[in-house]
DNA sequence: GCGACAG
DNA sequence: ATCTTGTCGC
């Protein structure tokens, strides 16, 4: 429907456009089952992949595969535009619709308030919530145990948080994207994270995405 | 002006 | 993100 912008000042306009969609709580009765990990990995194409996991057993029920071509350049704050357009392609070819996607970047925890998670979150109309890596705000480091956390900030704005998925590891930086609230999405990524760092999720469509 | 900057 | 071997630890 919508067509990608191909420059910088189309996309920033995008964001702002479609910032104000995004609801900021779950909706009534919210009870997932199933949840979806998003990740695209790079070559001499890009390989978006998407995996469905059951949220008891933590086991793949679903995934799929989609490789194109990169159309917009890598820019923090833009990141949407360069992984977005597979990534939905590759949920449409799902046999099933996750009901929450967790997507390995930042939702709300980003300059205009609309990172990747919000943005794969409104266009699909799913609750979504972003997990990375790397923060873009700023927070104090949260106690050492396991589910610990403190607040990810941008100025003065409390957009997410960090959160300890292993004893004495490097956080994770939580942010919701659409239809979530952090509470949730916080729940969400320790159920996920049983054991390793990263939730289960992004390590299997991670996997997926490189073959 | 300079550095920092999700993946 | 990606370029890349061995190595330390559970």
């Amino acid at each position: 429907m919508t067509a990608w912008p191909s420059t910088v000042d189309e996309a920033v306009d995008v964001q702002a456009r479609l910032a104000p969609s995004v609801v900021r709580e779950v909706p009534p009765g919210f009870a997932p089952r199933t949840a979806a990990g998003l990740d695209v990995a790079y070559g001499q194409r890009l390989r978006a992949a998407v995996t469905v996991l059951d949220l008891d057993t933590l086991a793949v029920v679903d995934q799929a595969v989609v490789e194109g071509e990169a159309t917009f350049p890598y820019v923090p704050g833009l990141f949407a535009f360069r992984e977005l357009p597979a990534l939905l392609e590759a949920l449409d070819k799902l046999s099933t619709t996750p009901d929450v996607l967790v997507c390995d970047g930042q939702g709300l925890a980003h300059p205009r308030r609309f990172g990747l998670a919000c943005h794969a979150g409104v266009l699909t109309g799913l609750p979504s919530l972003g997990v990375g890596k790397n923060a873009l705000g700023a927070y104090e480091p949260p106690a050492a145990e396991r589910g610990a956390w403190s607040e990810l900030r941008d100025e003065g704005e409390v957009v997410g948080r960090a959160l300890r998925t292993q004893d004495g590891v490097k956080p994770v930086f939580v942010s919701i994207g659409h239809r979530m609230d952090l509470d949730t999405a916080c729940e969400l990524v320790l159920t996920l994270t049983p054991r390793f760092r990263l939730p289960e999720t992004t390590r299997t469509a991670d996997r997926l995405s490189r073959g």
